[in-house]
DNA sequence: ATATTTACTACGACAGATGAAGTACGACAG
DNA sequence: CTGTCGTACTTCATCTGTCGTAGTAAATAT
């Protein structure tokens, strides 16, 4: 295996669930168990989605008209278990989008917080003052 | 009102509230008011705090050891009402470097749920594909 | 004297994420 | 033919962080 744990806690990925998920349903219809995958190996297990937050995530946004289910067999030949797709709508689409937008707006405001070109991979942090504030 | 700039909302910011007071923070000792202008300045309005977002964030980590808090007069003549302070504490600022270091991460993990290289300010939304699923 | 800005605090509600647990089908090994 | 594993979910109660509403009160501007 690649490594051996997530390493992005949900706090800061939570406001991209929905936008993750919508990006898979955009280039086909998927279900809960490959999409699950599918975040897993294209974060390289950096992020794993939980199967409730997934789920709870398909029943939101089809009530918001962002998706749509339907039942389907796991191929044509009428074999197997039953699965759960979910397809984009174009309403999904138009919300995508926003969220791609805001995306890069976040990005930059977001930047501005971060501590400044962090040279390769060590981040030194330097008191600067002590200065205000009670002696204790 | 300097601008009517698209504001950013909070389910995206969510996971960085704690990191962008910290941030300012990190170079000196400031109390809500003041941060709470300084955010809005630093992303030219298109994030502003709420106010009992911001309050219960200052709970939240004094609690967790990330700052700490003494009220003070605003200036050191001793007129004016008080404040109460708040400065980083060591916890603080490592949590912070972590919190840096998990965005780096973060950023490009999102970005492979994007479209890539948006032109300008229009996204386009292809249809892509219409094949699998029901014809309704 | 009054309005506005500054500087908070309290409280209830809510949405999204989570852990724990359970269901059920299919494939494959022994 | 029995048991275990992987697939594919569902239900539910709980937690955390945010938000709306409201209220207090001192300082400053008008």
């Amino acid at each position: 295996m690649a490594n051996d744990s997530p390493q992005i806690s949900s706090d800061v990925i939570r406001g991209y669930n929905d936008t993750m998920i919508l990006y898979i349903l955009s280039q086909r219809p998927s279900y809960g168990y490959e999409i699950s995958k599918q975040i897993r190996t294209m974060t390289d297990d950096k992020y794993v989605i939980k199967e409730t937050t997934l789920y709870s995530a398909f029943t939101r946004m089809e009530k918001n008209g962002y998706i749509e289910s339907y039942v389907a067999e796991p191929d044509e030949t009428g074999s197997g278990k039953k699965r759960t797709y979910y397809k984009i709508t174009e309403a999904g689409r138009s919300y995508y989008g926003e969220k791609c937008r805001e995306w890069v707006l976040t990005k930059e405001v977001v930047e501005h917080f971060m501590q400044p070109a962090l040279p390769e991979k060590d981040v030194i942090c330097l008191p600067m003052q002590e200065d205000a504030g009670p002696g204790d």
